[in-house]
DNA sequence: TATAATCCCGACTAATTTAGTCAACTATTC
DNA sequence: GAATAGTTGACTAAATTAGTCGGGATTATA
């Protein structure tokens, strides 16, 4: 998962749908009038979106884009993973292998820890909350610290070259 | 603040002169040759960290970089800041300003929260703590939920378009 | 069955950013 | 004064992101 404009593009995509589906499908257009975002770069995100299961289209006219699930299902997570598409990260990703020729890099545990740390918060935080604007910090806090489930790769960047010889590192884990 | 590739460097950087400035000064050659660094990229982030007041210079043979702190008083946030510089958010940074056309986004509270999550994280562990690996999230659950200082901007990417007209947003607050 | 609305898809381009290099200069030590 | 090491600004290359364009497929409705 990456943070970058394109994913913010696609939560508010994704929020003006929850916000107007209650009457049908919702077409591009009119999210694109709503959101200022250009039609032709809607079309491509929520390509992403459907494929990722998170939306369902229907075709023809009076047709458009409908939650594939209950808004408090969908977490802002699973839109940015669903539109920025996992780069594969090379190197540093199984503890010993990349880095430093080998070593595991002194900051390895750093990006790791920190990447485990944005997503515990956005996988947390559902659309609703966001439409209802009830988005805090203490609502990530009260989650469960423990026994969270299996930590999701993050990336930060695009151009994530590891400190060390042009190989890449990424707060993968 | 952002996160690319270049705070990591940076950190790493930093790190290695937290291991290395026991015997004095550390010329970025060394650093360059240990942590497969570029010497005039080094250079470049070097200059910041200075200017930043995070590391102190002695030049002519035998120089080198010193830190200027005591490392547990140096935060991950604060190195990356002194390297990537703060491009100024142009809106969507007073609340009402900015967003779609004079009101605040939907996904604005989000972006910020989220901006606040990753800064309290970063604020709190040292270069000490990374230093010797004592960076997990349990630290972060420690630290005081209340009362925590103000809340520091924060970029995730360079290229911060708002889902609007080109108008730029950022996770700022 | 024609038409229009709407999604679907691939290829392409433009703009921006990041990463990194180069060359020359200044200060300090020996 | 020669070598070491930091200082600085300008420049280049590569990568990425954002966004466009043109055409195609599907479906409702008249």
């Amino acid at each position: 998962m990456r943070l970058t404009s394109k994913g913010r593009y696609a939560v508010s995509a994704m929020i003006d749908l929850v916000k107007n589906q209650h009457q049908g499908a919702v077409n591009l257009a009119a999210i694109s009038e709503r959101q200022f975002i250009s039609l032709s770069y809607l079309e491509q995100l929520f390509r992403r979106l459907r494929e990722g299961g998170l939306v369902k289209s229907i075709r023809g006219p009076g047709g458009g884009y409908l939650l594939n699930r209950a808004a408090d299902k969908i977490s802002v997570a699973d839109v940015i993973r669903a539109v920025d598409e996992q780069i594969q990260a090379t190197r540093c990703v199984n503890a010993l292998r990349g880095c430093h020729r080998g070593n595991r890099c002194d900051t390895h545990e750093l990006w790791d820890s920190l990447g485990m740390h944005i997503y515990r918060y956005l996988d947390v935080v559902s659309l609703q909350d966001v439409a209802e604007k009830n988005v805090s910090l203490a609502a990530v806090e009260l989650a469960p610290a423990e026994n969270y489930p299996p930590c999701q790769p993050i990336q930060f960047d695009a151009s994530i070259a590891a400190a060390g010889s042009g190989e890449r590192i990424a707060a993968v884990s």
